[in-house]
DNA sequence: CGAGTTGTTTTGAATGACTCAAATCAACGG
DNA sequence: CCGTTGATTTGAGTCATTCAAAACAACTCG
C-alpha cells in the first residue's frame, strides 16, 4: 500500500535523484515538525548534531530540497524565506504583521491553483499563493507595547 | 462634487500630512501609469527630470508614500519591491515565473479582506494578498529559448 | 513675509540574506 | 574498492535595503 518512500526521508531524497547525505537527512529532520523556518535557524539546530555543516551547506540543502519539492519555500513581504515540510496540498499561510509568526492555514478550494483570476491577462496560471495578513493572538493581547 | 485631494498629488501629499518635496512629486509622476516599478528604475525615472535625487531619498520617499497610503507595494518572492499606484482596491497579481513581469489582476470577491481563511488560528485577518504565479504570454511563446 | 521648527534629503557607510566559485570530499554505480 | 559525479567547505562577493549624521527646505506663526 504504502511505499517506504513516504516515510522514509533517505528513500525521498533518493527517488528525487539527490544523493544522500548527512546535512540533507539533519536538514529534514530539523524540518520534520510544522514550524516555518529560514536559513538562519535551519543552520543552527543542524549545527546542534553536525557541527561541521555550514551555513552555505544549509542553502544548498534548502534549495536542492525544495527545488525536488521535498520542502516548500515560502518568502513573505519582509521576511528572510521560510521553509516548511508540508507539501504537496496547496495550503496557505497567516502572517502576523507585528512579530512575523507564520500558521498555516488549509486551503477551502482545493487543487492548485485553487483560484482562478476572472482575467488572466495571457498568462498560464499554474498556483494561485494566498497569504492572510492580520494580527496574532499574542500580538492582539499587547496592543501598545 | 470631488475634492481637490484625489486629483492633485500635491494635495494628496499633504493630506496624508507629509511634506510637499520635488522628489515626492516626482515619484508620484513616476508611478502615475500603471507599471510595477522597483526602487531603482524609480530612481533612474526620477534623476530624469530631477538629477540632484539620491537612491536614498526615493526609498525614503517610496517607504514614505507606501506608509501613507498613497503607494502600493509589493514584494513577490525572487523580485525586489515593487510599487505601484493603484491603490484602494484591494486587487491582485500575476507574475510570471520566467521573467518576473507582473500585471493587475481585478479582485473578484471585493473589499478587503477579500477571502477569510476556514480558520484564522486566533490571527485577526485584515488583508488577503493573492499572488497566481504562470507563465506570461512572451515567455510562453519562447518556450525554450 | 521672515525666522524657527520640524520633517526631508544628501552623503556616506553598514547590514542582512543570499549567491558564486574553487578546492576538497563523499555517495553510489560498477 | 575505485572512479565519477554531485555535495560540502571555505572564502569572497553581490544586491537590495537600512542606518546615521549633517545640510537643507516646507510649512507655521508671529
Amino acid at each position: 500500500m504504502h511505499t517506504a518512500t513516504e516515510h522514509d526521508p533517505a528513500a525521498r531524497i533518493r527517488a528525487a535523484g539527490l544523493k544522500v547525505t548527512a546535512p540533507r537527512l539533519a536538514v529534514l529532520e530539523v524540518l520534520s515538525g510544522h514550524g516555518h523556518l529560514d536559513a538562519e535557524t535551519v543552520f543552527e539546530r543542524v549545527r546542534g548534531e553536525l557541527p561541521t555543516t555550514s551555513l552555505q551547506a544549509v542553502y544548498g540543502v534548502l534549495a536542492a530540497l525544495s527545488g525536488a519539492g521535498l520542502l516548500r519555500r515560502i518568502e513573505p513581504a519582509g521576511s528572510p524565506a521560510l521553509y516548511e515540510s508540508r507539501i504537496g496540498d496547496n495550503h496557505h499561510h497567516l502572517v502576523c504583521t507585528k512579530c512575523h509568526t507564520v500558521a498555516d492555514v488549509d486551503c477551502v478550494v482545493g487543487e492548485p491553483p485553487c483560484l482562478e483570476p476572472s482575467d488572466a491577462g495571457g498568462f498560464s496560471i499554474h498556483t494561485a499563493e494566498v497569504t492572510f495578513w492580520g494580527l496574532c493572538a499574542d500580538c492582539r493581547s499587547v496592543p501598545a507595547a
